[in-house]
DNA sequence: GTACATGCAAAATTTTTGCAAAACA
DNA sequence: TGTTTTGCAAAAATTTTGCATGTAC
C-alpha cells in the first residue's frame, strides 16, 4: 500500500481527533483540504488501514467508527446519540484467562454502553 | 408492549440458538412458522426487546446481531466470516475501576476479534 | 371504539464496487 | 510501461419508515 496524499490526510485527520469519527465525518473534513477526494477512497483507505492494524474499527448502532489509538482500551458509548468517549488510553485485558477456541486474536473491544450525561438531561425529547 | 404471537416467536427463535443471529436469519426462520411475518416486524421487535433489556445487540461488520443471554460475557468474533462464538456464559467485569464520566450504564460488550480456525485454514481464498 | 401492532412496500442510510482516468515506480 | 490508486457514479446491503389494515382490550 502506497503512502498517497489521500491516505496521509486520512491518517492525519484520525490522529488529530479523539471523537472516534465515522467515514462520512472523515470525508467531510478531508474535502476541506482535498476537495476532489471521493467517499469511496475514504472507505477503501479506512478498510486497508484497519486490515494493517494501523487503526481500530468500532461498530456501533450500525455505523463504523475509527480510532487511531490501537491499544486495548475501554470506550463509553451513548446508546442515544451514538457518541464514543475514551475511558483510558490503555487497559490490560488478560486473554490467558480464556479459552480462545483456536482463534488467532487481532484486537479487543471493551465497549461500555449507556446514556451520556447530555442525553440524560434531554429526557423530554424521547 | 404487547406479547403478540410474532413477538413470542422471535423470542423463542433467539432463545433456541447460540448462533447470535442477525435480523435476516431470524426473519427467515420466523416465516417457516408464520409465513406472513414481515421483515419490518422483526426489526421493530428486536429494537424494542433490546430497549427493554430482554436481549443484547452486538454490532459487528456493519450488521446487528442479537443474543438472548444478557449476562456480561465475552464473545469471539471472526473478522473473516463474521461468526460470533461465546467464550463463557458470564464474566465479572468490574466497572468500579473506571471513571464512567456520568454515563448511566446499560450493558457491556467484551468483543475479542480474530480469525476463527475454519477461516485460518481457508487462507488460499483471500 | 381506541390504541397498538402488523404487513407490505417504499425510502433512507451506510458501504461496496466497476471502471476509466490519473499517478506513481 | 505496467501496476496501483483515485474519483465518480451506480449498485448493494442493511435498516427504517409510512400507512392502511388487522387485532386486542
Amino acid at each position: 500500500m502506497r503512502m498517497t496524499p489521500q491516505r496521509k490526510l486520512i491518517i492525519d485527520i484520525l490522529k488529530s481527533t479523539k471523537s472516534h469519527p465515522d467515514a462520512l465525518w472523515i470525508y467531510q473534513n478531508a474535502i476541506k483540504k482535498m476537495p476532489r477526494m471521493g467517499l469511496g477512497t475514504v472507505y477503501r483507505t479506512l478498510e486497508q488501514l484497519e486490515r494493517e492494524g494501523e487503526i481500530k474499527r468500532i461498530d456501533f448502532k450500525g455505523i463504523a467508527h475509527y480510532d487511531a489509538n490501537v491499544n486495548v482500551h475501554p470506550h463509553l458509548l451513548c446508546s442515544k446519540c451514538g457518541k464514543i468517549v475514551d475511558i483510558s488510553d490503555s487497559y490490560d485485558f488478560d486473554l490467558r484467562n480464556f479459552d480462545l477456541k483456536g482463534f488467532k486474536i487481532e484486537s479487543i473491544n471493551l465497549d461500555i454502553i449507556g446514556i451520556c450525561p447530555e442525553c440524560q438531561s434531554k429526557k423530554g425529547e424521547n
